[in-house]
DNA sequence: GTCTATAGGCAGATAGAC
DNA sequence: GTCTATCTGCCTATAGAC
């Protein structure tokens, strides 16, 4: 049941870049939360750059794979989007930041592979939502001026900067209330 | 004409801190870019923390003066918004990110009197918002649903996360992509 | 797989000369 | 105000024993 020590690492390795950052973090925080030493990790992970490139792309697993549970859900377009805001709305409750929301703003100071797999997640999430927003104004379920993909980057980027916010306001309540101002813009069909 | 050296370590802080993070740059750096020795700048600023409040503060002060001058420049909302939005346009022009929008996200990891003075700087941008769209929305220049502090979130975050989101895909035309759609919604006025 | 030990470098910070 | 010199401690990373 225990999970395996590169999972374990993994673990804490992501809340902590995802409350204090890519260089906010050490070895040494890791084995101290595991109760192993630093030294340990590097068998795990042989540089840092390793440890972020199996972060992101684990994160971008699960990711994806809460995307298309979503879409098995439900096909309307309402309901997908509230599901997708309650992917980060689940990571705030857990106050935390997106990984790629933290990785990204602190892009100039990380191993290009690591920036590099950030761009592939947010690549994937427009993706996502540039289809979900199609196939809703197609199914006259939600309405929107402009491109689905002017949709999508406002909507991605209203959630990744709500989180931020919020997380320094100390008050999660302010990225309901910015995420359910504009999921109500976009389901006012009139 | 040249600065003293005080506002130029403040200078190349400030961009070190908004490209790459509080955690993500040391005095050597600042000292190596100005053409002094490290020890000089603990004689301007004794510790990082006292650096971090001053850069904070500075900030603050710069753009809540640029916010009374979009207030005396035109009173029409929708002008003032734009306005807005071309101080964070112009930042990310420079490649870099929102200093709060950075030390936001990497709250955990700092001093507690320099994220103390991130949240004011919050706080100060949704007071000026709030009003801005109070006043919009009684001369009818602008329209929306629900509260202008839910609207203020909500643009707000929106343009943090667009600075993020931008930066990480190194495309600045995503931000523009996302302010304008919030916009355009503001302004349709039916 | 995890340990001890250690390398080599950089971090923030201070003392004291100039 | 800036310098040199230095401290202490932490960083990532490796070697080799167990």
């Amino acid at each position: 049941m225990s999970a395996i020590t590169a999972d374990k690492v993994l673990d804490v390795a992501q809340r902590l870049v995802q409350t204090r950052g890519y260089n906010g973090f050490s070895y040494r925080d890791i084995a101290g939360e595991i109760g192993i030493k630093s030294a340990s990790i590097h068998y795990h992970f042989p540089s840092k750059t390793d440890l972020g490139v199996a972060l992101v792309d684990r994160y971008q697993d699960n990711f994806d794979s809460e995307l298309q549970k979503i879409l098995a859900r439900s096909d309307e377009a309402p309901k997908r989007l509230k599901d997708f805001i309650a992917l980060f709305r689940q990571t705030l409750k857990g106050d935390r930041l997106c990984l790629c929301g933290m990785l990204g703003a602190e892009r100039d100071s990380l191993p290009e592979a690591v920036s590099e797999r950030v761009r592939s997640f947010f690549m994937l999430c427009e993706a996502w939502l540039v289809e979900v927003l199609k196939q809703g104004r197609k199914a006259r379920e939600i309405a929107y001026l402009g491109s689905p993909q002017a949709v999508a980057d406002q909507f991605l980027s209203l959630l990744e900067g709500a989180m931020v916010v919020a997380r320094a306001l100390n008050d999660p309540e302010r990225f309901d209330r910015a995420a359910n101002a504009f999921l109500r813009v976009l389901k006012s069909i009139d």
